[in-house]
DNA sequence: CCGTTCGGAGTACGAGTGTTCACTGACTCA
DNA sequence: TGAGTCAGTGAACACTCGTACTCCGAACGG
């Protein structure tokens, strides 16, 4: 019963469309999507500008494919961190550094998501938006499973989630900028950001009761 | 002594550089600046394709005409804002007012900063990211001359800073994204966020010295 | 085993691209 | 006023692009 019981035929034509999403994000490195032309990537990947249809519709599409391919493997990785280690100086370190690793294994695959995010291709927008709010959503159900969560409203923890989810991308993002050599920099400076937002989160209930005698 | 002494003969040329300038944006609220092109430009404004040499030697040096067109007027702007009010509540509404009136006013512009900020052309790309630090420089600058930021090293205002305008880019892309209807909510979260970097803002320094006590 | 499916090749088309060149004519300035 | 500057023109260059065809041949399924 293995999951992938494709014959030859099934098989080459996956390998194609890998070849295909290859040579996709190597060109991706030095422009962004809306700039990729299909003959480009296909002269890239070795085969004919017409072979691209049997494997998506547009670039556009090839961008989608790209986004899950990213993201879609990084699900349960945030929670499994945030689960693993309690709630100290520890766990700041470990998403951190968790964050540095993936990025220097795989920098061009984030540095597509951090270009296209914000791209000129908007079902790529879309597919990049609909995953971080995932992300955001599970990281608040993590946090809202933990003792220190204790009277923070559903929206607050989305608020949160959101906050750490943005400073994640960039994280990410100033990494594949400063490169190897400025990676030490760029994780000290995220550390003591993330540090801040969870002093702030720390004290959070005191503000709000003040805030709630002073308001209503 | 008029600052702009010009005869008709640049007069005329400033004209028609800005016809460039703007027609660029427009074109650029659908796509990206790599796949901008020099013809489409030049059709747009209303000109030839020759023309445009005469005024720009890329489209990537149209893209960093266009950082310094929407982001060098801003300088000064969040100093004022910093100082006009004091440190309070009323001072982060103002500042998350200030940037949705901006969004709203110039949509476009803000838009071009949030897509190339990341995007596939280098020196617009360098261009964005050092107006960004200037900014950042800006704010650590004005929060490093209150009351509230003694003890305080220059790196960790700095940190701030960025914090601060990291945020501000953030906000507003998601104002962008929302759209009018959406804004009022986008301001609520936005603020949501920034008061509770403000809190941890004041309590760091009590962490801080915790941590010089358990670690050192 | 044989007919069908289908991933991929090859060719061709029209449209659009960046850049160069010689040229024009209105503005500038001595 | 007359020579010179120069922003903008128009035609031509040699490309690349996306897409629509037809066709091939290996893998498939009954």
């Amino acid at each position: 019963m293995s999951h992938t019981p494709a014959g030859i035929r099934q098989t080459q034509k996956l390998r194609t469309r890998q070849a295909l999403l290859d040579a996709a994000l190597a060109l991706l490195e030095h422009q962004s999507l809306s700039s990729l032309g299909l003959r480009e990537v296909t002269r890239a990947a070795g085969v004919t500008p017409t072979a691209f249809y049997r494997h998506f519709e547009d670039t556009a599409a090839l961008g989608v494919a790209l986004v899950e391919e990213t993201l879609g493997s990084l699900h349960g990785l945030i929670a499994a961190v945030l689960a693993e280690t309690g709630d100290s100086e520890e766990r700041l370190d470990r998403s951190v550094a968790v964050i540095a690793r993936h990025v220097g294994a795989q920098p061009a695959h984030f540095r597509f998501i951090a270009r296209e995010q914000h791209g000129g291709v908007g079902p790529v927008r879309a597919a990049i938006a609909a995953q971080l709010r995932r992300f955001a959503e599970e990281v608040a159900c993590a946090l809202g499973q933990e003792p220190g969560a204790a009277g923070w409203s559903e929206e607050d923890l989305l608020m949160l989630g959101g906050l750490y989810v943005d400073h994640m991308v960039i994280t990410t993002s100033t990494l594949l900028e400063a490169g190897p050599e400025g990676e030490a920099e760029v994780v000290r400076v995220a550390r003591r950001r993330l540090r801040l937002v969870t002093i702030g989160r720390a004290h959070w209930l005191d503000e709000a009761a003040q805030d709630g005698i002073a308001r209503t």
